[in-house]
DNA sequence: TGCCAGGTAATGT
DNA sequence: ACATTACATGGC
């Protein structure tokens, strides 16, 4: 009975915050409706709920293996453990508080990539509006739930190697847009290989990554942490620089490389599940306290 | 209106 | 090696 075909699943979990967690500035699709959030995760609609102690998922058909969702959410991590793992200090003591059940997810490598890959000098929103235009234009259609509105898969590196730059500028991404042509076609020629690219060492996968124009140091670490899951990496972007610079190194100056040496380092072992929650709470005040 | 946005590559010291 | 700048587009 356990693996009757369902369109509802309850996921039992504790401390997830998706709320926090889909409003992060990994994933770039999430829509929130009423106390619920509507995705489409692996080509599939979904729509969650956080309950006492769970999250209700629907789908929009029968499924029977959750797996693509729970792998996605990582319900099964430990994150006391994780949590545990973080260096005590004030700044970091503040920012877990502030933002317990936060989550790292696990992202398709493609869509990760080609994401990153459109949000440099972009804010979320307008990263979300860009994504959303690809999708609605190139993206597959998608089984949608009942009297819910069309949706479309994030589309296929083929998809997008066969268009024009001047169709992907019509998608509002500027000068992003040969870059991400340019990645695509990397995919779909396999000249990159993202699904065998977990099997490298970090700096092996990260050399791999970098060598796509358009992708440096931040766009590759994003990948390998919202996508491969590499809990060591560490994104360093405005916000993330100019928390550590006013929180860590008050007055002193440290370059770029400096502030990301001294992160993979202070915040191991899972430096980048710590960059998440000082992420995520700088940006949160900043926000707030903006007017 | 002008400044800035989950950067990167090219160019200038 | 390190600092500066161009790059599209749009939100606030």
């Amino acid at each position: 009975m356990a693996c009757a075909e369902s369109r509802t699943k309850t996921i039992e979990v504790g401390d997830y915050d998706l709320d926090a967690t889909l409003t992060s500035g990994q994933a770039f699709r999430w829509r929130k409706k009423d106390r619920s959030w509507i995705g489409i995760v692996q080509g599939r609609w979904v729509r969650l709920t956080p309950a006492e102690s769970a999250i209700v998922a629907d789908a929009a058909t029968d499924i029977g293996d959750w797996s693509w969702l729970t792998d996605y959410l990582q319900t099964g991590l430990d994150l006391g453990r994780v949590i545990q793992s973080f260096p005590q200090d004030p700044a970091m003591n503040a920012a877990v508080t502030a933002c317990r059940g936060l989550r790292l997810l696990r992202q398709d490598p493609w869509e990760c990539l080609a994401s990153f890959i459109l949000s440099s000098t972009k804010q979320i929103l307008q990263i979300q509006q860009i994504v959303s235009l690809i999708c609605q234009r190139f993206g597959a259609p998608i089984t949608m739930g009942d009297g819910q509105e069309p949706a479309w898969a994030f589309p296929a590196p083929e998809r997008l190697a066969g268009l024009s730059e001047t169709e992907l500028r019509a998608c509002k991404m500027g000068f992003r847009a040969p870059f991400l042509l340019c990645a695509a076609r990397a995919v779909a020629e396999g000249k990159l290989d993202l699904k065998n690219l977990n099997r490298l060492s970090i700096e092996s996968a990260r050399a791999e990554l970098v060598k796509l124009h358009g992708v440096g140091e931040k766009v590759s670490n994003c990948v390998l942490l919202f996508a491969f899951g590499r809990q060591e990496a560490f994104p360093v972007d405005v916000w993330i620089a100019k928390a550590l610079r006013q929180l860590y190194f008050p007055r002193r100056k440290l370059s770029l490389k400096q502030l990301q040496a001294f992160a993979t380092k202070h915040f191991a072992p899972n430096a980048g599940y710590a960059q998440q929650y000082l992420f995520h709470y700088v940006r949160m005040k900043g926000i707030a306290t903006r007017r």
